[in-house]
DNA sequence: CAGAATCCCATCTGATACTG
DNA sequence: CAGTATCAGATGGGATTCTG
């Protein structure tokens, strides 16, 4: 699903919205991130299964689309946070309509993880 | 992105949904289909850059979930038409939100095609 | 017309181990 | 704490050829 960079652009922008959001685990990160800012630990804590290596592509990649914004505080131990940009904003809508469809027609299994 | 039928379901219920419309066309095929019935060749020449293969794998899984139904009509020569089915529908806000989304903010290169 | 069958490679993901 | 490095397996997607 991910492509270089603007290969993405030459097909349609709906595609481009898919690849923001269709990652693995990029659309529960961005439903945790939106809610506030997050630490790096603290997302791998609400996301069991997701491996440390998987957590800091998605988040790169997400950072290189403009959508969250990663900031580090040069201190020992390290901490660096997460938090949603302005672009990653407009994405809202999207996701509660993401969320909603899912939750009324894909729910009898689980409840969010 | 696609597993099987039942890993999907015990992550969480967002990634079924985009298990659903994250396909590389299948939002694009939706489009398309919710318009009206679409025929296979029809549905290829709306798409140019997509494979038979590719149209055939996708309108299957697409089937498998229950979002487009698949009629055949058993003439020479064949003659076989993808509609939505009314869970598909259900999808529609979603898309629609999608689309939105699409248009607002990747715009910048093309059209859609 | 509407596919099925193969082949094949580029990614994507996961598991594991190591580090400033 | 917040990563990086490496390796291996699974998957996705494309090209091509064949057919009822």
């Amino acid at each position: 699903m991910r492509k270089q960079r603007h290969e993405v652009y030459r097909n349609c922008p709906v595609e481009a919205a898919l690849d923001i959001v269709g990652g693995k685990w990029k659309a529960i990160l961005l439903f945790h991130i939106l809610e506030g800012t997050k630490r790096f630990n603290e997302l791998g804590r609400l996301l069991p299964g997701l491996t440390q290596r998987m957590l800091t592509t998605q988040l790169r990649e997400m950072e290189a689309d403009g959508v969250i914004a990663r900031t580090v505080y040069p201190q020992v131990p390290p901490k660096v946070e997460y938090s949603i940009t302005p672009f990653g904003r407009t994405l809202e809508p999207l996701l509660r309509e993401l969320a909603l469809w899912a939750d009324a027609h894909v729910k009898p299994r689980l409840g969010e993880p």
